[in-house]
DNA sequence: AGCCAAACGAGACGGTCCGTCTCGTTTCGT
DNA sequence: ACGAAACGAGACGGACCGTCTCGTTTGGCT
């Protein structure tokens, strides 16, 4: 569709844009002018600043890892504190929270940027932890991540309030206990 | 700061728009001509489409209920499960998915909107259920409220698969037994 | 009743970004 | 070497933005 290499210049443009002034002043204009690119070119590809975002940001995350990678050391209770430490810290790190706040946001008025989320993102990282919860013997995996993880987000999103520094392990003991585990 | 008259238009004005072009449709000038105000008075109090929008929406909750209600039947499990039926009845009806979408996508950026849906509607939403987990006898109540709505929102916010009809009945079980209720 | 300041309706204004459209150029497969 | 696809550049009309004046209405105060 695109050439790698106008991909690759748009990725740039979009993440040191995005770094510079936040997600708020991202345009395609401005975008394409960064990339030196045509405004066409940008349409032809991608239908918001936000799904040019998120490309650049699964690519990246895609370029670091290759893989959802779940702590694993046999110690269930163990791998999921760490688990959601590590998620705590990359959702309330200041140069991820906006921009993940942002693509959150889009992804509730366009449904394109909803399932590429779910497809790439998402949907692996809940696959994963299912999986870790079910090679521990839990009953209902799915509904156990979704237990774990959703908690986490809705403080997070919806700005309840803040995280503290004893509530994962006590969150975890919960969890556990929720799926007949503890 | 705005005459209640005013008020009223602009909120009808608002919801009317929103019912027939949903959010993506919401602009100030729109606002203001179906208001029949000028664009200084719908900035003199209001920053943007979603702050009119939750205003509205807000006035409307508050004509409706006055204040935030929790069953309470004495039968903990059965209140949670009505709760959370009517949680997810709300959040999937066509009518208000929509709009409550817009809401959460703006609460993402703008932190005006994000306290004031803290304060009017999320904050006694959570603490009414802590409390009436607190009267049943539940340690942390906040937690527990947390938990419960946690992975309802998570799931209809990240889309990440459909409600059914068994889940509710499951996920409180899962919460009662987390708080060592079950 | 009459007054005055605050709130208001209307809309002009320059500006930004939108999404579409050409046009001439570069790139790449064969 | 050639043809098609992708590209850079930017013109274009249009929608909204947020600010700004204006002259008018409103409601409290005396």
């Amino acid at each position: 569709m695109a050439r790698a290499s106008t991909r690759a210049r748009v990725h740039a443009a979009v993440l040191s844009l995005a770094a510079e002034s936040g997600f708020g002043g991202l345009t395609m204009e401005g975008i394409a002018a960064r990339a030196g690119a045509g405004k066409q070119t940008l349409y032809r590809t991608w239908s918001s600043p936000a799904a040019v975002l998120l490309d650049a940001l699964l690519e990246q995350s895609l370029d670091a890892s290759g893989e959802v990678a779940i702590p694993d050391t046999g110690d269930l209770r163990a791998d999921l504190e760490t688990l959601v430490h590590g998620m705590i810290a990359e959702l309330t790190d200041p140069a991820t929270d906006r921009l993940l706040r942002a693509v959150t946001a889009e992804l509730q008025t366009d449904p394109a940027v909803g399932s590429e989320v779910l497809d790439r993102l998402l949907g692996p990282q809940l696959r994963a932890i299912a999986d870790r919860l079910a090679r521990a013997g839990v009953e209902c995996p799915e509904d156990g991540a979704e237990l774990l993880l959703g908690p986490v987000f809705h403080r997070w999103l919806l700005r309840t309030r803040p995280f503290t520094e004893d509530w994962p392990a006590a969150h975890v003991e919960r969890v556990l206990r929720a799926v007949s585990f503890g």
